[in-house]
DNA sequence: GGACATAATGAATATTTATACATTTATGAT
DNA sequence: ATCATAAATGTATAAATATTCATTATGTCC
């Protein structure tokens, strides 16, 4: 995993289990961690991540994860394990993803609830899925969002 | 109601309508409907709101209601059960309809009957249709089409 | 009405965060 | 390998926003 996932992965932990009001907070946080980036980088990953600063109660602002990763830590861990993903590959704006007979559906369905800003829409068949790219989006945005919430897929897509 | 009150649920309207993601604009257009403020206010108003920022795919970061306000304007569930629609969208020559769980088939079986000119085929799954456009037509070609056969979609397309 | 408390606001400023620019590092293609 | 391209990052700074402090409005109790 590229010290860039692995970072953003951590990321999205210590925001999710903490209530953090600003960068210079993260910062070191990530730091003792043994991540050592700058104020720049973090802004970057949180937009990435697409991380809001939202309103608390009792604290001013803090940090929280969008909807749709929210939903996705309540899946079991290995549920991933095996997803049957095969390959990835994308012609204009179709990605067509292959997974082993029968994963389609499933695998779809987790893609589904992802809710990721740059597909539209996604059809499966019984091995086949396709995605419909967001105009605009690029296969790269798709594969970074797809590995950022699915890090499993990271060894399989280049 | 006190101007206060007025003016924050103005607020929230405007953000729900629009994607903003500076305060200055959102000043702005507050004056134009006639609340005079500062930014120092303003402020103060979005954190009693619980309005945050989070980052969106084309702009860079927009206003966002909480999650309790956001789903409040979700419409009643059997607000179009004859139909399930839920949504349309477009990125290059490929519509995408989304439906209500199980309604893709039926509601693509309507679409296929109109014989629209702008449509060289649809493909149906579970909650997801499908429409592959015609080469030079537009999306905005499409929606008059639908929206001429199918007046009850009127409200649901913008 | 006047006196007190509380809420609302503005002006100025400090804090926080995004980004332009430059540089380095990784990735692909031939 | 070598070149070309894109990605990742740091530095410095601009942009955006929260907050401090002072002032003005809005009650409410007598």
């Amino acid at each position: 995993m590229s010290e860039k996932i692995k970072r953003q992965t951590t990321l999205k932990q210590i925001i999710e289990l903490n209530r953090i009001g600003k960068q210079e907070d993260l910062l070191n946080i990530l730091k003792q961690r043994g991540f050592n980036v700058t104020q720049a980088t973090l802004s970057r990953d949180l937009k990435e991540l697409k991380i809001g600063k939202i309103p608390d109660f009792d604290y001013g602002y803090v940090y929280a994860l969008p909807n749709a990763n929210i939903r996705k830590r309540i899946k079991s861990p290995d549920e991933f394990s095996n997803l049957g993903f095969r390959s990835i590959d994308v012609s204009g704006n179709i990605a067509v993803i292959k997974t082993k007979s029968g994963y389609a559906n499933s695998f779809a369905t987790i893609i589904d609830e992802l809710f990721l800003d740059e597909i539209i829409g996604t059809l499966a068949g019984n091995d086949t899925i396709l995605l419909i790219l967001k105009e605009g989006a690029t296969f790269n945005d798709l594969k970074r969002a797809l590995i950022l919430n699915i890090p499993e897929l990271q060894e399989f897509i280049k």
